[in-house]
RNA sequence: GCCCGGGUGGCGGAACUGGUAGACGCGUCGGACUCAAAAUCCGAUUCUGGUGACAGAGUGCGAGUUCGAGUCUCGCCCCGGGCACCA
């Protein structure tokens, strides 16, 4: 190929320019959309944004690291999936519609459409022809659809659970809305309140979701503890107490019935029925029971509270001893937990033996220490396990023997079951809001609850309603709530309770497959699904991550889907800091994507984000280093202009001498750069090696050889390549000014060139005990012997070994020798 | 309180599998260009001592394993995420 000329090409680099002519340019391709072909798939998913009125940099930062993996497996050849869509029901928009008098319909569909514009601006690579906004019905009649279904299978219920109510404002608040026990509004003592709620069963799930954790090999090990621990399945004993005077014994739940013997009392929960009977006859009591009811529901607050119980007139009977043990109400034991009551053994537990310092309690050590000694309980419980001791009969066993015998004896006489527990609880799926998807239900006197028949879904949510105060509308709006029953047909009341806005995000993955499907999802999710990658926040590890695998395996037991577990991959992004704290309005130190890319361009702001730490870790937000990564693009066009002028000419295939040094920096770069984008995920090593390729290039003479100058082709397209999941504005342009046709987003990944790769000499690192003395030159087929030789030969190292023996000497292929004196 | 992470120069970070601590970028200092400034380019930049070659110290703190530890083990301290109605 002869050198070709291009007409001149501008010298500075006109960003905003070169944005919106690229960006037009997918446009006219109509480059995005993806459907089913022969290709393998990869589906890669950001986390869908709850549309709160314009992008943040955790946004720009988890959908710029979303599109650079999208966009480097489309290079690698792959048919790549890449949805975008609004999680967009929610609390915010009816805070909004409470401050400003605007419908919360109208607001979130405003916010929706600049933050649309914001993301499109960033030039993204989504199919927007998927896009699905949770609030349509169109969408959440699905979720609907589903519900009926569990209701037919026995896998929703309804059941009383606690909410926090606010006595004055007389509503239901979030635990977000809930500050130091009180209302944020109203300033009023929150009130533990019961009321009854739909329930959907993932306990029955817990195994599996358990087990399951073992197939994600694309998962964090971080992610996966955290759901296992979450889930916190235990095997342990139910023990049943007698209660002196009642016939109804008291029923524990414990994993250690290893230390039964060392049970001195047991605590209830304040609002256990043997508490309530006890509160009618005591007021003490009563006023008790009404305290522990003050303050939120969030286990973080209950859990530290300082730590309560009132002496309950009734004594357990220890069923082994046989003896009187004191029964108490505690404000830390939770109805909702388990059986409501617990065996107390302060011995071997923190928190009973602080409760038991508290109330001045029997502690009895029963398990003993390495030395064969009771623990020492003096200072905290001891809650080792260990052979057991001042345990009657049971002395000296093991923990294992001691479970077994004691659950055998108690089993035989009918008093104790062996049970697998988890600390997993059903999800409560109902919320007392507005601008949620309503659950579709119709309460009739006669036939109770009654799903809402497919025929008649979806139950739309009224839309041109503004919430003014405390307290979801529906409930006031006879056109929403008088209909009739579908079974008998007589008046029926509709459900006013709206889906946790967990339900929506729990399947929008499998949706994006199928967007416009007649169907919650068709056989179009068979060939996306599962996620390949999954991109998005830590603060999502257990609760979001967990529901959406739920909701796969019930799309699955439907007949809907065929993966077992929804996201193939996953990877957490760390949060964006400013001045080390996580920006917010609050502490004004929030820092506008808008105006980053008017000022410097999207892809600026991409190649930022990418660079400043790896996506796993939170990074520290700098607009000096933001002016550095533009620098490095002006640089970048300079050199790519410079090139441009002196002739356009075909890659080098090959160098000689020098040349070809600078090409094996290329091709390392290459090598690195391909396992960084490919491997790792670690982009910022990535434009490291880039830029350092770049300072490589940079440093050649203007007017070089046609040698130097094929090499300096082969290397700026590289780079340009390289780049093009990271800066593809830029990179589209610049693939062009150097001769190339077509889109740079389906220009081919480079690939190294092993024999470019090859070196004859290696420096490797001479130590004397550890500490660096001399590096060597050595041939790279050199043999340990030759090594050491010459590493004894170095002058330093001789100055370290003099007059002293040589012990040992480690020679490291490749990296070191270390002589040891 | 419980579960899960993190802590390396002036700053963001690199060191991937136990093998040269500080790549790359920012900042700072010095120089070139300019009447001058900006921009750009070149050089220096962990700390201490030394003109220097070099030496000593150094990855939150304290122990340990190893020829060798930022990396592994144990115990602390601090910061962050989650805790079921923020999303």
């Amino acid at each position: 190929m002869q050198p070709t000329h291009v007409g001149p090409m501008d010298r500075s680099y006109r960003f905003a320019d070169i944005e919106a002519d690229v960006q037009q340019r997918w446009a006219e391709a109509d480059a995005f959309r993806v459907a089913r072909d022969d290709r393998e798939k990869f589906y890669c998913l950001s986390m869908f944004p709850y549309p709160s009125g314009k992008l943040h940099m955790g946004h720009v930062r988890n959908y710029t690291i979303g599109d650079v993996i999208s966009r480097y497996k489309r290079m690698c050849g792959l048919n790549v999936l890449q949805p975008m869509g609004w999680d967009a029901f929610g609390l915010p928009a009816e805070n909004a519609a409470i401050k400003n008098g605007v419908p919360p319909a109208k607001w979130t569909r405003e916010n929706i459409a600049a933050m649309r514009d914001q993301l499109k601006q960033l030039g993204f690579a989504y199919d927007w022809s998927r896009e699905i906004a949770t609030c349509d019905p169109s969408y959440y009649r699905w979720e609907q659809w589903l519900f009926t279904k569990l209701f037919e299978k026995g896998l929703v219920y309804r059941k009383e659970s606690v909410v926090n109510w606010d006595p004055v404002d007389q509503t239901v608040l979030a635990n977000e809305q809930v500050v130091d026990g009180r209302g944020w509004r109203s300033g009023a003592i929150v009130e533990q309140r019961a009321i009854p709620q739909w329930f959907a069963r993932i306990t029955d799930y817990a195994d599996e979701l358990l087990d399951d954790l073992d197939k994600l090999d694309g998962w964090p090990d971080a992610v996966k503890t955290m759901q296992a621990n979450w889930i916190g399945r235990s095997t342990g004993l139910e023990i049943d107490f007698a209660v002196a005077g009642h016939d109804a014994p008291l029923t524990v739940y414990t994993t250690r019935p290893d230390t039964l013997h060392g049970a001195t009392y047991m605590a209830l929960a304040a609002d256990h029925p043997l508490v309530a009977a006890a509160a009618d006859a005591d007021s003490a009591l009563a006023a008790f029971v009404e305290e522990c009811r003050a303050g939120g529901t969030a286990e973080s607050e209950l859990t530290t509270r300082e730590k309560k119980g009132y002496r309950l007139p009734v004594d357990a009977i220890h069923p082994l001893s046989g003896d009187k043990l004191p029964v108490f109400a505690a404000n830390f034991v939770l109805m909702g937990y388990g059986t409501g009551a617990v065996m107390s053994v302060p011995a071997h537990d923190q928190r009973d033996w602080e409760f038991a310092k508290a109330y001045d309690l029997p502690i009895v050590s029963v398990i003993a220490d390495d030395n064969g000694v009771p623990g020492d309980v003096s200072e905290a419980a001891f809650v080792a396990k260990g052979p057991l001791v001042n345990s009657g009969e049971d002395d000296g066993k093991d923990f294992d023997t001691a479970f077994n015998d004691i659950a055998d004896r108690l089993e035989a006489r009918g008093v104790a079951r062996r049970k697998t527990q988890y600390r997993l609880r059903d999800w409560g799926l109902s919320r007392q809001r507005y601008w949620g998807a309503p659950i579709p239900i119709i309460h009739c006197d006669e036939c109770g609850a009654v799903p809402v028949p497919e025929a008649d879904l979806p139950v739309v949510l009224p839309e041109d309603v503004t919430p003014e105060g405390a307290g979801s509308p529906l409930p006031d709006m006879p056109e929403f709530v008088n209909c009739s029953c579908p079974k008998c047909g007589k008046d029926a009341k509709r459900e006013t309770d709206t889906f946790d806005t967990f339900m929506e995000s729990s399947w929008y993955f499998a949706r994006f497959t199928c967007p416009d499907a007649d169907a919650m999802i068709d056989d179009r999710a068979h060939y996306w699904m599962p996620v390949d990658q999954y991109i998005g926040g830590i603060e999502h590890a257990i609760l979001h991550l967990l529901y959406a695998r739920f909701f796969q395996k019930l799309m699955r037991d439907v007949g809907l889907a065929q993966a077992d577990e929804p996201f193939k991959a996953l990877l957490t992004q760390g949060m964006v800091l400013k001045d080390g704290a996580k920006m917010s309005k609050s502490k004004g130190n929030t820092v506008d994507p808008q105006a980053l890319i008017e000022t410097y361009g999207a892809d600026t702001v991409r190649l930022f984000s990418m660079f400043a730490a790896p996506p796993d870790q939170s990074l520290e937000w700098s607009d000096a280093g933001v002016e550095g990564a533009h620098r490095f693009l002006h640089r970048l066009w300079r050199l790519v202009a410079t090139h441009v002028e002196a002739g356009i000419v075909a890659p080098a295939a090959t160098a000689e001498g020098e040349a070809a040094e600078l090409r094996r920096k290329l091709h390392e770069t290459i090598a690195k750069v391909g396992d960084d984008v490919g491997r790792r995920y670690t982009f910022n090593t990535a434009i490291a090696a880039i830029m350092e390729l770049v300072n490589a290039l940079g440093r050649i003479d203007d007017t070089p050889s046609a040698e130097w100058q094929a090499v300096r082709q082969e290397a700026l397209e590289a780079i340009v390549r390289m780049l093009a999941p990271i800066t593809p504005h830029v990179g589209d342009q610049l693939w062009r000014a150097l001769g190339r046709e077509g889109l740079l987003l389906d220009a081919e990944w480079p690939v190294a060139d092993e024999a470019a790769l090859v070196r004859d000499t290696l420096t490797l690192v001479v130590q004397v005990n550890g500490k660096v003395r001399a590096r060597i030159d050595v041939p790279a087929d050199a043999d340990r012997d030759t090594v050491a030789q010459t590493a004894l030969a170095e002058p330093n190292v001789v100055r370290h070994i003099e007059g002293k023996d040589l012990k040992k000497t480690i020679v490291v292929p490749g990296k070191l020798v270390n002589l040891v004196v």
